[in-house]
DNA sequence: TCTCACACCTTTGAAGTGG
DNA sequence: CCACTTCAAAGGTGTGAGA
């Protein structure tokens, strides 16, 4: 367990004042952590928490456009007030216990000790790393859930939030500008009183998922990649040609070629030649202006306009619910998984316009649809006791402090020494095995992709979101709308407890980070420079660590209402009442 | 490098309508 | 009462100018 980090980091840090949406790591958690569970662990000593001992798989979906972004160099956008995350993290959870009770969060780490720069057309290296920033936790808004909730769709953290703002009181994951950072899943077991095993603690990286936190995009490509695939960006698809700003520019444009004209036409009439002046080139281009800033570096407008011609697939998944709900049980990345037989592309949409024509018959329709298409579950266990390291960004890794370039992410799985969708299925064991074939996508593999049924709700056009967003439909009780909230996490766990909760011991066991670099893949190749991420370098294994989740959200609590003083003289004696009572919406 | 206002878009829920 | 449509507000996008 990382907790080194996280207790330098927060006790440099006020207590997030409106822990509403999000978890935070006050002070000296940790100690409340380590001595609630000195106290726990009195009586129980030797007994393993419950969620070590099952056999619990993550998938980050979504890997085909996580993979796109990463073969140029994923930049996620920060700003001020927050913004989200596209892609947006949303993994698959199997292997939980279907009727326990669950808390899931997400925070990012340091992919490396780097600082970046934009350098023209590429990423240098930019000295060391700035401090840290405190840990902030982003709670699922549907924590805490059944395990057999959590399991039933894949879960999304789309409203996830980032800021560069340090100071920023509601509750975002605070990143440095032109850091690299790659998210990070925790799956926390509620305390059952009646299981006194329960309890626990798992954590997920996603190195595949690693990004450089931007104030503003630095990669025309990422910039036109976001605007094919992300719904709300959709205004300036079509190279902007539907946007007003485009329109006045062409408008202008257009009456100064015009105006251009005619003068030239005059002179043509008054017997001069017209002659093709490098100002005309001059208009066109200022009437393609703003397709520059939509094509890709060194595009050319041509190919721009083939792009309109051809609408990406991933597009389509987006624009098509049906065809989103027929690649979702593909976990959402079957947008552009071939058809094994048929090798064609649009066999998900052919299924879409059979299986989802009416949108009065998406319950059904989507379960056909799903029968059709989805793999059978097939995800082997990697051995307990390793961080699911569920692949790796490809950034090649220039010799520290040099400036060399930095390339873009080389490609997963594909002759990717750095693959990282095997890691979770069977090739977890053996995908980076010594022959160092290349993997070809294989959508009959479940890897992370099988069954998953649609959410009751879907949106219209936001379906591969949507249909994750139905696990945050459930309001919050306090009548917000807004995610849970701890107290509300606490109370609906204590309203089901009810008494007897200090009978639990909630414990957890780490599960020890899997080096990359132990993996064979990652000698070979471009990757052979780069650096496995260790932005948190594990405590020795002679000392375990565990994290309780009720410790951790008691002392958050009290901490906020001032009883951080009464919590460290009563050694976090999770008895506090503030921990047992429904407490008043903070 | 960063901030901010802006236009464009989707999402969401309330209100209205009809069977 | 239910299903459907319409509408407006809220909020998520990238852009581009300016600091």
């Amino acid at each position: 367990m990382y907790l080194h980090e996280e207790r330098l980091l927060c006790g440099d840090y006020p207590l997030n004042s409106q822990p509403r949406n999000y978890g935070y790591c006050p002070p000296d958690w940790k100690d409340a952590v380590r001595r609630g569970q000195s106290w726990n662990r009195g009586g129980k000593v030797g007994c393993e928490p419950e969620l070590s001992a099952l056999q619990v798989r993550v998938s980050l979906q979504g890997r085909e456009l996580w993979e796109q972004f990463g073969d140029i160099g994923t930049e996620m956008l920060i700003t001020k007030t927050g913004r989200r995350m596209f892609p947006s993290c949303r993994v698959t959870v199997t292997g939980l216990n279907p009727q326990a009770k669950y808390v899931l969060m997400m925070d990012m780490v340091s992919f490396d000790d780097d600082k970046y720069k934009w350098s023209r057309d590429r990423w240098e290296v930019s000295g060391m790393t700035e401090p840290h920033l405190p840990n902030r936790f982003f709670i699922h808004p549907d924590s805490p859930s059944l395990g057999e909730r959590w399991m039933q769709y894949p879960v999304s953290f789309h409203k996830l939030k980032l800021t560069n703002n340090t100071l920023n009181s509601s509750g975002l994951v605070v990143l440095h500008s032109m850091h690299k950072y790659q998210p990070r899943l925790h799956i926390v077991q509620s305390p059952d009183p009646y299981n006194p095993l329960s309890g626990g603690y798992l954590r997920f990286t996603f190195p595949e998922a690693a990004f450089i936190a931007v104030t503003a995009y630095q990669n025309s490509e990422i910039t036109k990649l976001k605007i094919d695939n992300n719904p709300f960006a959709k205004g300036f698809r079509d190279n902007g040609l539907n946007r007003k700003r485009f329109r006045e520019k062409e408008g202008q444009s257009s009456e100064k070629l015009n105006e251009r004209q005619l003068q030239m036409e005059l002179k043509s009439s008054n017997g001069s030649r017209p002659v093709e002046s490098d100002d005309e080139a001059d208009v066109i281009v200022s009437s393609s202006s703003s397709v520059d800033s939509y094509g890709a570096a060194g595009s050319r407008t041509d190919d721009i306009t083939s792009l309109s011609a051809a609408p990406n697939p991933l597009i389509s998944a987006f624009m098509n619910w049906g065809a989103a709900a027929a690649a979702l049980p593909c976990g959402q990345e079957g947008w552009g998984v071939q058809d094994p037989m048929t090798h064609n592309t649009h066999t998900y949409n052919t299924l879409t316009t059979r299986d989802y024509g009416s949108p009065g018959q998406h319950n059904e329709a989507r379960h056909t649809g799903l029968s059709n298409v989805a793999s059978p579950l097939f995800l082997p266990h990697p051995p307990l006791g390793q961080t699911h390291h569920l692949g790796s960004v490809g950034f090649r890794r220039p010799q520290a402090q040099s400036r060399k370039p930095v390339g873009p992410h080389p490609p997963h799985h594909r002759g990717g020494p750095s693959g990282p969708a095997p890691e979770l299925s069977h090739s977890h064991s053996h995908s980076h095995t010594s022959d160092h074939q290349p993997q070809q996508p294989q959508p009959h593999q479940a890897e992370f992709d099988y069954p998953l049924p649609l959410p009751p709700k879907v949106s219209r056009m936001y379906l591969p979101e949507s249909a994750l967003c139905s696990l945050e439909m459930s309001p919050s009780p306090s009548g917000s709308g807004n995610p849970w909230s701890l107290t509300d996490m606490l109370n609906r766990i204590h309203s089901r407890e009810g008494s007897g909760i200090n009978s639990v011991s909630p414990q957890g066991k780490l599960l020890q980070a899997q080096a990359q670099y132990e993996r064979p893949g990652l000698e070979l190749g471009v990757n052979r420079e780069l650096r496995p991420p260790q932005p948190n370098p594990p405590l020795p294994d002679h000392e375990p660590e565990y994290l309780p989740l009720h410790n951790m959200m008691c002392y958050h609590q009290n901490s906020l209402i001032g009883f951080a003083g009464l919590l460290r003289d009563n050694h976090v004696d999770p008895r506090v009442p503030s921990c047992k009572s429904p407490m008043p919406d903070l």
